[in-house]
DNA sequence: GTCTATACCGCGATAGAC
DNA sequence: GTCTATCGCGGTATAGAC
């Protein structure tokens, strides 16, 4: 069966993201080391050279593939020109994609500092990107007078915060279902913009 | 001159913590060794030891001494019963003293999964006893009627990680002074609780 | 109180057998 | 494709001189 040549080599490298992920965002990135990651791959250390160029090179492909998704997502999201609705779809998209995705969005946040300079730029500018989405929606809320804001850019980097923030105290099986928090969240946005 | 006998050592303890804060602020815990701080510092990697127990022990003080401070600092504020301006000093004021100790900010809330179980807790503790007080300041708005918030605890759990989320963006000398950024955040923060 | 020296360990990464 | 073995380095922490 010549299939079975590559099957394991298919299999090891999404592996090793899959628990690189977990791990980095169980102890940080600085606080693992590749024979962790190895040994709940179930190969060698050596063996993780195989599939990335090095320690850094795996942090970095987790973030920019977290943050290209993001904006893939966003994009993928049905167009809406009113700038009510698109801000509700906005706020109830960032909660179900960020809760869906804990470790990854820790991680994104956390690790940060542990980027060398050309891979942090990169993520910066996707991320930017996310937030410049936000900032010129809200501007066509203001445009049109149905928002209420002195300043658009803050506005939309204070709303990312607040949204993004469900991820620390939110618990699966809580006092709150996940649609209850969107509603929530949602009203007390709706009132911060000022519609 | 007995009295310079003991100068170095009450000058050295400080100063450790001085390092230790800066450095683990900058590349975070566990990306820094011991022997990085005792060159910041000036000394030796074993001197180190004579005023710490361990690095743990050295992270462990750095959060706690914050907690405290934070705390201390929100018990000393003017006793304000009314629930609006009761929640603007506690708008400006969460933005000034983060805004102030950056690097300790930082630590706290990026280096919990650092901590021992047992020191974990001791400053979840504290972190629950700053929340809970603004929760409380909310549910009193309720009260009176003033304010218009489905869920308080949510609610105070969503304007800390806004407010917080200053420390993310904010440069001295940019496009806004503080006192600006308190005006803006002040108006969201309003808004946002329906008063 | 601070130094030098060092024990002991685990790190990232590579070489070469199979 | 994965293994074993290893290099060179740097980690935390301690011992003992001064």
């Amino acid at each position: 069966m010549a299939r079975k040549k590559h099957s394991s080599a298919e299999i090891t490298g999404p592996r090793i993201r899959d628990v690189a992920l977990e791990l980095f965002a169980r102890h940080g990135y600085a606080a693992v080391s590749m024979r962790q990651i190895a040994e709940g791959v179930g190969v060698q250390a050596g063996t993780l050279y195989l599939y990335t160029a090095d320690k850094q090179t795996l942090l970095f492909d987790l973030m920019h593939a977290h943050m290209q998704e993001l904006l893939d997502a966003l994009n993928a999201l049905p167009p809406c020109s009113e700038p009510l609705a698109a801000l509700e779809q906005f706020t109830r998209f960032h909660i179900r994609f960020h809760r869906a995705r804990e470790k990854a969005v820790f991680i994104a946040y956390m690790e940060l500092r542990n980027l060398e300079t050309a891979n942090f730029a990169r993520i910066e500018t996707l991320r930017r990107a996310y937030e410049t989405h936000l900032e010129q929606l809200l501007q066509r809320g203001v445009a049109t007078g149905q928002f209420s804001l002195p300043d658009p850019k803050l506005a939309a980097f204070a709303l990312i915060a607040m949204l993004t923030g469900v991820n620390t105290w939110y618990r699966e099986g809580g006092r709150l279902s996940l649609e209850r928090v969107e509603e929530i969240y949602w009203d007390m946005v709706r009132k911060a913009v000022g519609a």
